[in-house]
DNA sequence: CCAAACTTTCAATTTCAATTGAAAAATAAA
DNA sequence: TTTATTTTTCAATTGAAATTGAAAGTTTGG
């Protein structure tokens, strides 16, 4: 398999995963395109790496850049936008991480708070099990949020003291 | 807000959340009206309080079995069958883990060992900045997977020594 | 073996999200 | 200010996945 093959494949299957992750198949493809680039790209170059719209490579780079995986870079006297992702790969898996627990375990908890705090004593069995459940969702949901933020944490201070270490 | 209310709104929520998952919204509504139920319900049951058709739940109901967060119950001279939702929110948060492990990261892991495997000593910047992403890419998700593999682990061996208490 | 009770399958349809592309808006140079 | 370049928006379209429902398949009691 030569580098034009495999880089394919390797856009393919981030793109596949992506799914995943809560970020769609383009958004993927174009985070694996910028991921394996050494050099940043233009709206152009990505339009035309993987067939897709001007329109569509607009809204994806911006959600990337949302999920804080994609910097815009400006060149010396050019007037086009370049984008560039970010390289440190723990560095995008906590900032997935961040992004997912915000979308989507942050809710949670409070769907379930504004659920649990609205029920009386329960006498019938429909409402004790109810009542159950939601108590032991919220268990182990709160123990995600609190791994989740130990680890989120753990890796940025990582990430400072590394940066500290540059300029020591 | 009354029973009634309240478990539409859980069901619901779950559903959204099921999304996120690997799990779509229909298979989620189920689950959580399974998760709140005393008793174990039949398809006919569930058809009914979610109004959705008997394909539906019948695929839906089978997708939930082979993510280990439902079983059959046969009732005593009953020819239907009945489901019933793993009721241990740990148990099924560790099955989740384990389906989500099975049909994301190591698919993932599998993947990226082909395209590392396939490509020589790179000179090109290009091929030098792919090479590196997958090495990096390959070290999280191996990371990943022994910390989940540890995690489902010692949820096992939990459930085990919990399971035993009742014999002893 | 037959018929009733129940479950599964799958082609057709519906639904919803992703995508397009052209027009509008923004930005910067002349 | 005008013009040229680039970005953003959004109504219309496309495409993929979910859903339906009726037909086919399976199981069990008589």
């Amino acid at each position: 398999m030569n580098y034009v093959e495999a880089k394919k494949e390797f856009i393919q299957t981030w793109g596949t995963l992506g799914n995943h992750w809560g970020t769609n198949r383009t958004m993927s493809q174009i985070h694996a395109l910028l991921l394996i680039s050494p050099d940043a790209l233009t709206t152009e170059d990505i339009m035309n790496e993987l067939s897709i719209s001007r329109g569509n490579t607009n809204m994806n780079v911006r959600d990337l850049m949302d999920w804080g995986l994609v910097h815009k870079v400006l060149k010396q006297g050019e007037r086009k936008e370049y984008f560039q992702a970010e390289k440190d790969i723990w560095k995008v898996a906590t900032q997935v991480a961040k992004e997912r627990k915000k979308r989507e375990l942050d809710p949670m908890i409070k769907a379930l708070e504004k659920l649990s705090a609205l029920e009386g004593p329960g006498k019938d069995k429909k409402i004790k099990a109810f009542k159950n459940v939601l108590e032991d969702i919220q268990e182990v949901a709160k123990n995600t949020d609190k791994t989740l933020n130990t680890m989120i944490k753990a890796e940025e201070n990582w990430f400072w003291s590394q940066l500290l270490k540059v300029f020591k």
